[in-house]
Parts: structure tokens; C-alpha cells; sequence
DNA sequence: CATCCGGGTGTAACAGTGTTACAGAGAACG
DNA sequence: CGTTCTCTGTAACACTGTTACACCCGGATG
């Protein structure tokens, strides 16, 4: 009657079990997505893979952009809690910024994922409660929080949208070649420090304790 | 003999002309995408709209990486330079990032056409040069000039990529809105502000200001 | 036993996408 | 006249998401 079961018939014993499952379905899918990107994601690479008619994965999971929703869910769920160190309100806030880039940063397909389905305010969820308890437990409540919240949380989307691209990856627009040239004549250390990477992380750092410090003291 | 020919006769006088002129194919193009998004943009509907075959449009932009390429150069060259005002080098930068961020935000389709040809360096160009120059005329150099510029710059990313999503735009997934929901019962303000959009503006300048300031600081 | 029902699958199609091999028109030029 | 070059059209290939429809087959029911 409804579609989209969740394989009500996991093979007890019985002769009659599905070809496929709905969770492999979903694994196959995670795969595919991890291998190739969510381009590479096509409804009948997925049936071809799992040795299946399209019908049946249509039948499973509903249309692609079910998949994709269930997909992302899958993977805020595995990968745990946040996890809070530190001391200070202020070394505890930032580890939670740390943390949340980590997290996105070591798994590229999620951003890919999320992209696609417009699903950024759930990959931000889980570091959001952690960063609504500490700043309360820091004393700050109400509108201040709010605002404490969304600023450290723009400041890693900031990272992890750009900190790849404007580091200087292997194939830049030459425009933006040819200007780090001029600008390496002026100040060849300064050009150096825009294009080469490996200073994110300490960048990350620094930025994101003075704006936490700066939150918190306003009191 | 070379493809995608820059239309060397504009009809002058002459009679044969072309029946579109590449000029003509981007400026379809661009509005395509201004009404529809980057999706809404396929070759045959550009075709169709300027009552031509596809191959012309081949012929005539390549394909549709080196189109949207060069929409994205477009779009940034029309859009100007970057104004800066205020007399303190703090207000000047403070500026300049907002500047950036009204210039993307003013222009959704830019960040369409950007994320799907991951042409932002080129999009962050423009504010880049007048953030180098700007922390050179305080007296920021080097390493710390580095430092400060793609401070600001993912400062100003992490904004427009989130300050729509998070600020609870019509159909937030549920898990969000539960958790809202949770948050509203012990403190109603704080529920209130994350939902709420409006605060982005003010948010911002705060943000970007106190990191500023914290990066002119240390010298 | 026969019948029906419904879960799960397959075939084949529709409409759409980017891209290209190829043929052709028509002007320009030797 | 013949060749060359620019520009356009026809038609196809391979691919995408999605669905209407028929089918098989096991379990429940008559």
C-alpha cells in the first residue's frame, strides 16, 4: 500500500525474502557516493550495482531525493557527538568549532550531499546544541546567545567553503594567478601566505578564540 | 578553423550576418540563469529561446563549463569595484566585507554559477585586492596580512553560505524544528533570535568588527 | 483446492540532459 | 569557376530521473 517500506521481511527463515533491502540499498547508494561524488550517483548505477532492475530502488527509497535526505542523515548519525575538551568556557567553545569543521572537513561527500539538498541547516545541528549548552553554561542566555551561536557557526561554514579553494589549489583562474603574481612583488611574503595551504588550521584557531573571547567578555 | 570564434563581423553593412552572435548567446544565457537558477540553464532551451540550433551555440561559446565561466566573469566585471568608506582602517575593512557579502548576496545566481564551476576565488577576488591594500595602509604585512585578509574572507563565506539556511527559512527539516522547539521551552528569547532571520545584518557587522579589531591589535 | 491480495521485480517507455559527426548554405577570396 | 571559411541544421549517442504496466510468487482466505 504505502511505498518506500522499511523491508518488513528481514529473511526469517522463510524462502521469499527480498533481492534487496532497503539498507542495502542505502549502502550501495553511500558507496557510490563516497567513491564518485553525488554526481556519480545515478538511480541506475545503483540498480546495475546492486544487480536490479531501477523499479526496485524506486520501490525501496522512494525518488532520489529521498535517498539523498536518508543518506545525509546517515551520516550526521555515525559520526557520534561532539565532543567538548577543554576547561574555559573559552577553549571548550572553540574545540566545539573545531570539532564542527573536522567533522565536515573529513568527509567531503557530505558537503556534496547537503549541497545538493539544501540540508546545511542539519549538518550544522549537532554542533549548534553544543554551542547553545556551553555558551549557557558560559551565562549567556537570550539574544546574545543567539547571536553568539550564529557568528562561530558562519565562521566554520566560512573555513570550510573556502579554505580549500582559496588556498591556492592546483588550477586557479588565471586572474586570480596573475594577481598573486603582482602581489608577490610588493610583498612576496605576503602572496606566499595566500596561496600555500597548511595554514588553516592555526588560522581557524586564531580567528575563531578572538571572536569567542570578544563574545564573551560583552558582559 | 578555431572554434568558439568571437563573432568577427558584427554585420557591418554587410549583408550576412550571423543570425546570433556570442554576445547574444551570454546574454540569454544570463538571463536564463537570473530566472531559473543555474538548473533552469540547459543548451537546448538557450537554443530555443534564440530561435537556433544547438550546434550554433556550440559553436559559438564552446560548451557549457567555458559558458558559465565566462557568466561568472561577467557578472564580476559588472558589478564594479569595491567601494570603500570610513576613515579608520577599521571601519574601511568592515566595509569592505560588507560590500562583499551585499555584492553575493544581491546576486543568488552568481553563487549558483559559482558553486557549480567552483569559481569562488574568483568571486572573492575583487574584495581580496582591496583587503590586501587596505591592511597594507594600517600597516599589516606579511604572514599577518595573510592572516587577516582570509580572516575576514571566510568571515564573510561562512555568511552567505549559511545566514539563509540557519535562519529558519518556510521548511526547516523537522529535526531542526524540533530541537527549536526544545530550545523555545527554556529560553524562548534564544529559540526566537536563532529562528528569526533580520538579525544577519547586524550580526555580521558585530562579527566582522571584533575580529578586526582583534586582528589589528596584536602588533 | 482455488482465489485473491499485495510485496517486490522487470520491461519499456517518456521527456529531458550534454555533446558531436556530418551535411549543408552562403559569402569571401583566389 | 572553384575553394575556403563561417555558421547553421539534422540526427544521433549515451546518459539522466521517473513512471505505467505486467508479472511472479508467497500467504491468507474462501
Amino acid at each position: 500500500m504505502e511505498r518506500t517500506r522499511a523491508t518488513p521481511k528481514p529473511a526469517q527463515g522463510g524462502p521469499a525474502g527480498p533481492r534487496v533491502t532497503r539498507d542495502a540499498v542505502l549502502d550501495t547508494a553511500m558507496r557510490l557516493v563516497m567513491e564518485t561524488g553525488t554526481e556519480g550517483l545515478s538511480m541506475r548505477k545503483l540498480a546495475a550495482e546492486l544487480g536490479v532492475a531501477v523499479t526496485s530502488i524506486y520501490w525501496h527509497v522512494g525518488n532520489r531525493e529521498a535517498l539523498i535526505d536518508e543518506l545525509v542523515e546517515r551520516v550526521l548519525q555515525d559520526m557520534g557527538t561532539i565532543r567538548v575538551t577543554g576547561r574555559t568556557p573559552v577553549t571548550r567553545i572553540v574545540s566545539i568549532a573545531q570539532a564542527n569543521r573536522r567533522m565536515i572537513l573529513d568527509r567531503p561527500h557530505l558537503i556534496s550531499l547537503v549541497r545538493e539538498r539544501g540540508l546545511e541547516s542539519l549538518m550544522m545541528l549537532p554542533a549548534r546544541r553544543a554551542l547553545v549548552r556551553e555558551f549557557a553554561a558560559a551565562g549567556v542566555h537570550g539574544a546574545r546567545a543567539a547571536l553568539a551561536v550564529q557568528a562561530v557557526q558562519f565562521q566554520v561554514a566560512g573555513f570550510v567553503m573556502l579554505e580549500r579553494a582559496l588556498t591556492g589549489h592546483p588550477q586557479e583562474p588565471a586572474q586570480v594567478q596573475a594577481w598573486l603574481a603582482e602581489v608577490a612583488e610588493g610583498d612576496p611574503e605576503l602572496a606566499d601566505n595566500l596561496h600555500t595551504p597548511g595554514a588553516p588550521d592555526a588560522l581557524f584557531d586564531v580567528a575563531v578564540r578572538s571572536m569567542v573571547e570578544s563574545l564573551l567578555r560583552e558582559d
